[in-house]
DNA sequence: CCTATATCAGGGGAACTGACATAC
DNA sequence: CGTATGTCAGTTACCCTGATATAG
């Protein structure tokens, strides 16, 4: 083009980052946080607590070192994240009287309940993130991940 | 098992966030951006300062605006970016004569060689990254990924 | 007049580090 | 004694918002 008097202005990303898996899935990651995030803020959480109500609906109580074990949530965070989940009602955390160093953390109804609307409101922004792709690409793109993180895990 | 006298720890996430895409991209690019920002800190910079010499390199000089839409940056933090690239002569920044509100953002030839080795270690990140998954699988992640990513950039 | 740019100040959520007291 | 847990203080990189001065 050439143009001195007025360039054209470029939008697009450089390929040597469209390439990058790392740039990729940061990208994809942020815009993701940010669309479940707002759901969550509609009902007063954040992801973390998200994951901490799934995580003992599912898996059961557990202490705090535990259920950062679960979620790969720091121990300084979790505390937060718990100390503000029960001052919210919706878990409850007592001493562990058997191993009293511990804290068992365990799910409340009330947070039952908040984890039922809380799921659906992310599956909407799992939707709404995914809209691209079609269903057989989303189970693909899906089994990839995972594959990812499990080796994650494991290692 | 309840075994009341010494349970099993749970080392794994539930399922209910294993099957969610927007938990696993976090997860991964949370590796990700661990894996490259370690690398890059080797030569002192960090993840922005690689995509905004990357885009001088491959897309040519450009305002710090512009290279904030290049790179769906805010402006606000580019401004920081390129601050210190300045300090560290790897761009020089000047303004625009041709319209004044601008700096024009251009590579140096120094920050032209940091970057080839900053490529090189970025590479380097992302075999570690995606190193459980076959050659075909990785290009299928990143054809997925980029779609998401280029309906991002699109919508 | 309105818009775009650069700059500055600051907040928010998350990831992370280091320290310490307590209980095993 | 060494280790695990909970707690506290603080940092960092990134993402985002709002304000202001200046130039188009």
């Amino acid at each position: 083009m050439n143009d001195a008097g007025h360039e054209h202005p470029d939008y697009d990303p450089p390929q040597r980052l469209r390439r990058l898996p790392s740039w990729l899935s940061g990208q994809v990651a942020r815009r993701a946080q940010r669309l479940v995030g707002e759901e969550l803020a509609r009902e007063g959480v954040r992801r973390q607590h998200f994951t901490v109500l799934a995580s003992l609906a599912e898996q059961g109580p557990a202490s705090q070192a535990e259920l950062g074990r679960r979620l790969w949530i720091d121990r300084s965070d979790l505390h937060a994240i718990v100390t503000e989940l029960d001052r919210e009602g919706l878990i409850r955390r007592g001493r562990d009287e058997r191993d009293r160093r511990r804290n068992v953390v365990a799910l409340t109804p009330r947070g039952g309940r908040l984890l039922d609307r809380l799921g659906r409101r992310v599956d909407a922004a799992q939707d709404e993130l995914l809209e691209p792709l079609s269903a057989a690409e989303r189970d693909e793109l899906r089994r990839l991940l995972a594959k990812l993180v499990d080796a994650q895990w494991a290692g």
